[in-house]
DNA sequence: ATTAAATTAATAGTAATACTATTATATTTG
DNA sequence: CAAATATAATAGTATTACTATTAATTTAAT
């Protein structure tokens, strides 16, 4: 990505204090991602990261009330950077296909490319959305969190696509569906590709989960 | 659903001591569901369970390691109740459209009534698959739980499917994706209605969700 | 029927988690 | 420079997710 001046902004309803604010603050997020990666979200807590960035539980505890609103502070990162991607993949296309086309490819892909236009590496990111983001909202307080918009981001990127769909097809009854099943159903697929390869038919190297939701997309569409 | 004297098996791999062997044991099951579904799982410990049952903590121990394992056990029972439902209604079906058809219709349906043949209520284990069920795999212990068969109900109802999708088009590349694609959509379709309606085109009564991936699918495969 | 074996139930305890409250230390500002 | 404010560290608590031990009951064998 070029190194443009972006930043990715982030509702201050999803912090308590602002990480980008701080060294320490960066250093959380940052961190936060390598090891929600490498242990799992059900065994990474505030104590372990206070340790792991030479400083304690509770100084994380500022910047986030509790490990599920971090959760959401990286959800809603993922989804703001897709957004800017797709905006940016999309400008100066007419063909509502073509723009279809590209953003399927931008959400079905495996990120492989930190962008560095930031301290958070979005490939792990990428991989956080996949394996654990589900876990941001199959809980009890959906609802209170949805009013708070902890969710925000995520439905505008479904919204932005499903509007390419609409100038393609007007008549199209379900462009919501159709992309959050492109969405959810992509990053399940890599999951599965992992590790319950049976309820895929993923060959390495040949574009499946894109090609398949790509196709499914279109054919839907038409 | 007829009464049948059926009844659905469960590996032993699955539980420590067998609760369909004792009162105890379904009084565990039966009561989790419930409590599962009106605190959610995070909130649902064998401490509550073991009040609510009159019992205690460690009696539950004795049937389920832990309540993971008690989810995987609710997982699989669902997923083989489901591969029953789609053989019965498949049965001396010839025509693979036909075979399609119900079996989506299975999969994505609301479940409105128990079947009463079992002391497990069908409608709240239904919720309990669209909102918790993912919690069951994304995790970092899926490669050994798989291995032990904890997923193997869940991968047999889409082998299942996948057939009759190839026996319609022996040609088509990807059966097995696009039924984990239906089910895990769908899931996630009705889960999104209840709760993020804006990533869905949900309405009340027109089986929206269900026409969806039924046209999803054979515009697919044809 | 009696005793031994096995199963089941209940009690108590522990390490870890997810916080909160308090105090100490630095930094900023009037 | 003093007062106010922000930050960091320490210590503590309620709850969770178990485990170990003991007590009670049931089953089985002779």
């Amino acid at each position: 990505m070029e190194n443009l001046n972006v930043r990715i902004h982030i509702s201050p309803n999803l912090y308590s204090k602002d990480p980008e604010s701080s060294e320490l603050g960066r250093h959380i997020v940052c961190k936060s991602i390598e090891m929600i990666n490498s242990m799992g979200f059900e065994a990474f807590t505030f104590k372990k990261l206070g340790e792991a960035i030479g400083s304690n539980e509770s100084s994380v505890y500022r910047y986030f009330a509790n490990k599920h609103t971090l959760l959401i502070y990286l959800v809603n990162w993922y989804w703001s950077w897709m957004d800017y991607k797709i905006v940016l993949q999309t400008a100066n296309i007419n063909d509502p296909k073509e723009k279809i086309k590209l953003s399927i490819e931008l959400l079905a892909a495996d990120i492989k490319q930190d962008s560095d236009f930031s301290f958070i590496n979005e490939i792990l990111l990428n991989k956080i959305i996949i394996m654990e983001s589900s876990k941001a909202y199959h809980n009890k307080d959906i609802d209170s969190e949805n009013e708070k918009g902890f969710f925000k981001t995520y439905k505008h990127v479904v919204q932005r696509v499903s509007e390419f769909i609409l100038e393609y097809n007007p008549k199209f009854e379900f462009p919501h569906m159709l992309i959050s099943t492109v969405i959810e159903g992509s990053h399940n697929q890599r999951f599965f590709a992992a590790h319950l390869p049976s309820l895929t038919d993923f060959k390495e190297g040949k574009n499946s989960i894109t090609r398949f939701y790509t196709n499914l997309v279109f054919n839907a569409i038409m």
